[in-house]
DNA sequence: CTGAAAGCGCTTACAG
DNA sequence: CTGAAAGCGCTTACAG
């Protein structure tokens, strides 16, 4: 029976080092008072034995798994992948391990949160949850019933009673904006966005506020975050009775979209258009031209996010809640011309 | 005392229901022997109660812990990401949750697994492990001789006795090479990759068969796989008295850094040169041109692993080691001329 | 500084 | 079809 490998416990090393499991334990887990030579032999005995805690069971009595979850949409956007990463990271060096799970199956366009998924989660015991996905109002609630430790990441909870880290978008294309402005650009179009989501209006917001504040009047046009949102905008524009010098795109792909249709259309950014993109993502620094935009601070809100689930964590009682709003830094580029 | 919420347990669930535990778990498990009056009743006790199975106990008595560790050097980059992906998405349609960690820390340029890597994830009883990162041949033998369920996916084991998935490089650099043959090439330079790497000997060599059986004379240059490698053998392949007028590059990135010092060199492509990449980031999609290049087989690398993994997790004592070589496809698009 | 006892919430193995 | 007993490998709470 190749299989049948023997299971080497605590009791195992207790008896070879002569002392009871719990002086193993003791040992094991750090604690102070244990004589230095009966600590040194129940190392020596583990050694010996190739002893592995079992994390199992000791979650099991403890209630303390060292886990944590990360529910994401998908691990394929660069903003996503980063963001886990970083916490991952972060993790590993507090010593837990993180359960990532994806929200979006292949199969179905579901953008919400089931209760299902977070049950499974807590099922393992998970010691608190990171979620970057949308929330309906009972989902929140009901979450906030069960009281586990919980934080948002890169998206407002729709009653804003969850503990929550976002990237501060109304700043962000604000300054985006006051860049254009200050390069001589007048008729300024923001391009794309989902209406009714908080991070759109915020977005909309800044390069409103910005526009209004130089006299200008603010344009939005079209919707959507994707690169064949930005190709159908293009079109829109082109044929359209739009006057414009600039493009503020909702997201990096909008922006490559609206380049590349541009170009197709014998119009090159930026000699005759300028276009800036949001978000940072990688292409924006490798396409050509490389890309104006604003950076995700992906590394803050993640590590903020883990601070926060971690004290959490550690006071499960407290219950006051807080939002972190993460400021964005403009990358300046080529995809914006003086005037 | 908000925090002592009283945990439900099956004990409750036995009671409200008046049955004993154990028909409790049977429902629960969705074993047969239990009367439909009865099931119902449990099911209903279930529900009143809120109950919720604890995954940790179970996992601590049948020593199955439903989930699997997956180890990959990052979650930044397309390719890992895509696979993480997708095992994710296999292994919850299984019942399965994925312990997603990254070999490389910040601060280190640790390439290779350590055991304590390994030994972290046994002590949380994972059912499996799905590997993506180089191994010494002591690892190796560490491995094989723990007898974990294990399946390394995207590199080759240095001794090859592990069940490995692997995209067919060989194949898919010998048919790039021939599509720029096809299309008139007749010197054509294969740019980057890492010497000691059995990817990277295996694309070598396809491109090399290639380019012998069509009595052409293959000329590898430069190393690596980054964008900056492609920068850097771009000015090589200028200032050297190369004569070329097509460049593999050993990936997408080198692609990309390619092209763009050669523009900015004033030579075009593909009106002047052609350039090809290697793993279908979606950047090649997106790029102006768009990059011709060979589509790593994410989907089939991924299903490929996790089916083979859960094969080894319910037959621990099939002892025979598998090597799956996956396809893959070129995908043809505008960085390459005809002559 | 050390240990004996009880228990975490399940599953296993057996009995009826 | 149903149940009583033992045990998975730890930690908790207490005693000395």
């Amino acid at each position: 029976m190749p299989s049948a490998k023997k299971i080497i416990t605590r009791e195992d090393v207790a008896k070879l080092a002569n002392v009871s499991h719990m002086t193993v334990t003791r040992v094991l887990n750090g604690e102070a008072n244990v004589s230095e030579k009966t600590r040194k032999r129940v190392l020596e005995a583990c050694d010996r034995l190739q002893f592995r805690k079992n994390l199992v069971a000791s979650s099991l009595r403890s209630r303390k798994s060292h886990a944590i979850a990360v529910i994401i949409p998908t691990f394929r956007h660069e903003l996503y992948s980063r963001l886990l990463s970083v916490i991952e990271e972060e993790a590993q060096k507090k010593e837990y391990c993180i359960i990532a799970s994806q929200l979006l199956r292949p199969d179905q366009a579901q953008a919400y949160l089931s209760w299902s998924r977070i049950s499974e989660l807590l099922c393992r015991n998970v010691d608190g949850i990171i979620l970057d996905c949308d929330l309906t109002p009972e989902m929140e609630e009901r979450l906030a019933m069960e009281s586990v430790p919980l934080v948002c990441i890169n998206r407002y909870s729709p009653l804003r009673q969850l503990d929550t880290v976002v990237s501060d978008y109304r700043s962000g294309f604000s300054n985006l904006t006051r860049l254009l402005i200050r390069n001589g650009h007048k008729n300024i179009i923001f391009a794309g966005g989902i209406a009714g989501r908080a991070e759109f209006s915020d977005s909309l917001a800044g390069y409103q506020e910005e526009m209004l504040r130089n006299g200008l009047t603010p344009v939005q046009h079209g919707s959507g975050y994707s690169f064949e949102d930005g190709i159908a905008i293009a079109d829109d524009l082109i044929h359209g009775r739009f006057s414009f010098s600039a493009v503020m795109g909702s997201s990096d792909y909008v922006a490559v979209g609206l380049i590349s249709r541009f170009q197709e259309h014998g119009l090159q950014v930026p000699s005759d258009i300028s276009v800036t993109g949001f978000a940072g993502d990688s292409i924006t620094q490798f396409y050509h031209p490389a890309i104006t935009t604003a950076q995700q601070p992906v590394q803050e809100l993640a590590l903020t996010a883990v601070q926060r689930l971690m004290y959490r964590i550690a006071h499960p009682d407290v219950k006051d809640k807080m939002t972190a709003c993460i400021p964005v830094m403009v990358l300046e580029r080529q995809s914006v011309r003086k005037l």
